[in-house]
DNA sequence: GTCTATAAGACGATAGAC
DNA sequence: GTCTATCGTCTTATAGAC
């Protein structure tokens, strides 16, 4: 990890971002200082000031960065014409992006609290856009007659934290597949809304 | 919040436990200082230790007394011996005794990365024992024909997201009621297992 | 662009007076 | 049982040499 002195600011900061990911989702935003940050990177914790002005702008930033993605893979996903159709493509979209960035999905919920308000507002309304891709969906699915739900919104809370939850406890090396725990948790969610 | 010089004890134990609680809910764990529990308890920081060892302690203690609680309320329930009353039982205990306390449920989820190895072993067993009185239900109910769930495990796992995802958005102020709130995921919940 | 050195202050925890 | 004072260490962030 040890660096030599010189100029390496286009690897150096991609670099940084991947040590604080890894080491906010370990340890916390709040526990873990910039120094830890700079060994990681191999260089000294000044050397950090010349890629981010502080501490909160990077932890801002790397929370926008993961939601920026998620909305734009999401909208990449053709959406189905078929309500039931496009709720499967969510819910595997969901336990697949999710499952394959685990810290930073760990970091955009846990760490919300450590926001400043700027920061907070608008983490929160990039996270409300894509919670409102599905609850479009519902809706959609209740005026087909496919869908049966008392409360779009609260269906749509309780799908995404079920959804979510795979990532407290899936592990590369379990029992089960990807592949086996999208088909699992497909299963649940069309029961959970179908009419 | 001043308090003048004396003995306190009785009183001083259980207000540091509910300052500590409080806050570390609000900034979490590493982000509050012992002088700012002293503060908000209306003692100065060294008076602190003669309730509590260390910071870390006080932590654990909080997060077991929290999974104590759950584990003793549930014990208390009654449970009835159809499959889907018990469940239903079981969903709405779950979502109303967390929404009693969110900052405890928050800390004990939250927290879990600041815990020392052997405090963490305990709660992760402590909350083991809960997730598995659920896995029983279901197991029961797939053997009267009940249930019908691809894998009791996974789905103990998805129900209780989704249940404790309550807490993320739920206010006592909000549009719906616990009561709606309850019978609305008592709804999700019996179709997701249902036969 | 990274280094060393440092400013200015907060941290957890302890000692001894009362 | 709580106070004041303090130890030793750590913190974020900056300044100036190279």
């Amino acid at each position: 990890m040890a660096r030599t002195a010189g100029s390496h600011s286009a690897l150096t900061a991609p670099r940084i971002r991947e040590a604080a990911l890894s080491l906010f989702a370990r340890h916390g935003y709040a526990a873990v200082s910039m120094r830890q940050i700079a060994a990681e990177v191999g260089v000294q914790a000044g050397a950090l000031y010349n890629y981010i002005p502080d501490k909160q702008t990077l932890l801002a930033d790397l929370m926008r960065a993961h939601l920026d993605d998620l909305l734009e893979a999401r909208a990449a996903l053709p959406l189905r014409a078929d309500p039931m159709q496009a709720l499967e493509d969510f819910t595997r979209f969901h336990i697949r992006f999710h499952a394959e960035r685990p810290d930073a999905v760990f970091i955009a919920y846990m760490e919300l609290r450590n926001l400043e308000p700027d920061n907070f507002a608008q983490i929160e309304a990039l996270r409300r856009r894509y919670e409102d891709t599905l609850t479009a969906i519902l809706v959609d699915g209740q005026g087909t007659g496919a869908v049966a739900v008392a409360d779009p919104r609260i269906a749509t809370m309780a799908i995404i934290a079920m959804l979510t939850g795979v990532n407290t406890w899936f592990r590369q090396t379990g029992r089960l597949s990807l592949d086996e725990i999208e088909d699992i948790y497909w299963g649940m969610t069309r029961r959970l809304v179908a009419a």
